[in-house]
DNA sequence: TAGATTGTTAATCGATTAACAATC
DNA sequence: TAGATTGTTAATCGATTAACAATC
């Protein structure tokens, strides 16, 4: 008998939950409900309990859930209760921000190397990292067994370094290059773009 | 008669066609199909011929479309057949990569402003501009009548100056900061936050 | 013309919501 | 206990797809 899949639409709000559950446990909270959850959300109350209940029974009726329970279960539901090792590939102005960006900590991740193509950076120091060489990549990943990877080079750039990432066995991708990437089937990807949030947003605007 | 309301879901594929048909007028291409777009993007020609078709006819049978007049007739929908000018809040790591990040253009958009409320940011060059006070954020984005605006601070003052920022005028927020915002109805928010679209994808992955 | 591709309809598929018994 | 809130079902709502006449 095959596990249920789970829709993807789903999965998309689970992260959104435990952001939301971990930051009640900084304010000290230690009990919430589907109500609370959803009004800081903008979600329903009935979403939030339908979408927990396809992976089990984390809550109590008459009380709600259990703020640290719920972290843990959400953490190992999004296998993010362990670390999970980020090669960076571009060591430009974004590729800068996000190997110093303090806000993956207890959030499952945590940067291990950058890498990037132009011989004056190749060496220097950019954060806690010294710059690697693009054409060292795919042996660089392979041999550090990492996973997960973010594209922060220019559009032209994105699909070759894609290629090499899935090369070296990269399964994640988080892609801030402006293009729509190819790969295969049991590859990940997720885009930043902020011009097409900005246009998702400028045609509501008059 | 009311103009009939569009999906936001429809809306937030817009941008998707948009950039990707001006890659390929970047190619030198002048006519494309559902099918080719379709392909480029993952999603089925079916889908992208009915969310156009709810703006109007921009094709031919057995053509297709032209890709030139269906990146103006976009940009119109998107409202980027204009430059909207750009508030960035926070001049840290983020900001510095916002402030700088040249994927702007031909988009829609410019930064026209930068804030901190740190007084050894105050004032320094940052890109091509210098650090204002968060404090004179109010009037400064009132008086040069900015509607959209990026947070790019931390999230405990994330709200903080999402409040300030609604108080100035402006109407659409892109939020770099990991927490959910309140925001009046007539205020539209997205958002971008590493750690979510990670996590996101290791729920895949074991 | 013959071939290709649109715009649109109807059918299918999937997601959200409302409601409530169960139960803490 | 009485009140509150879950987990779950069934109904509603909305989005996607398949198919094809229209037509370039």
């Amino acid at each position: 008998m095959e596990k249920k899949s789970i829709p993807d639409i789903v999965v998309g709000r689970l992260p959104l939950y435990l952001r939301s559950i971990q930051r009640m446990a900084q304010e000290g909270r230690k009990v919430t409900s589907s109500q609370e959850l959803g009004e800081r959300l903008g979600i329903s109350a009935a979403q939030i309990r339908k979408d927990l209940s396809q992976f089990g029974e984390f809550g109590k009726q008459g009380t709600g859930y259990q703020i640290n329970y719920l972290i843990n279960q959400l953490s190992k539901i999004l296998h993010v209760d362990r670390i999970w090792d980020i090669a960076i590939v571009g060591a430009g102005d974004v590729g800068n921000a996000v190997v110093r960006y303090q806000g993956f900590a207890n959030r499952g991740f945590r940067i291990s190397m950058i890498f990037d193509n132009d011989p004056a950076k190749i060496g220097t120091q950019m954060g806690d990292f010294i710059v690697r060489n693009t054409a060292n990549l795919i042996e660089d990943i392979r041999e550090q067994n990492v996973k997960v990877a973010m594209i922060a080079v220019p559009a032209n750039q994105g699909q070759k370094v894609a290629d090499q990432l899935i090369k070296a066995g990269v399964k994640a991708i988080l892609n801030y290059a402006p293009i729509s990437l190819y790969v295969p089937a049991d590859v990940y990807v997720q885009y930043i773009d902020p011009a097409i949030h900005l246009q998702r947003m400028t045609y509501y605007l008059d």
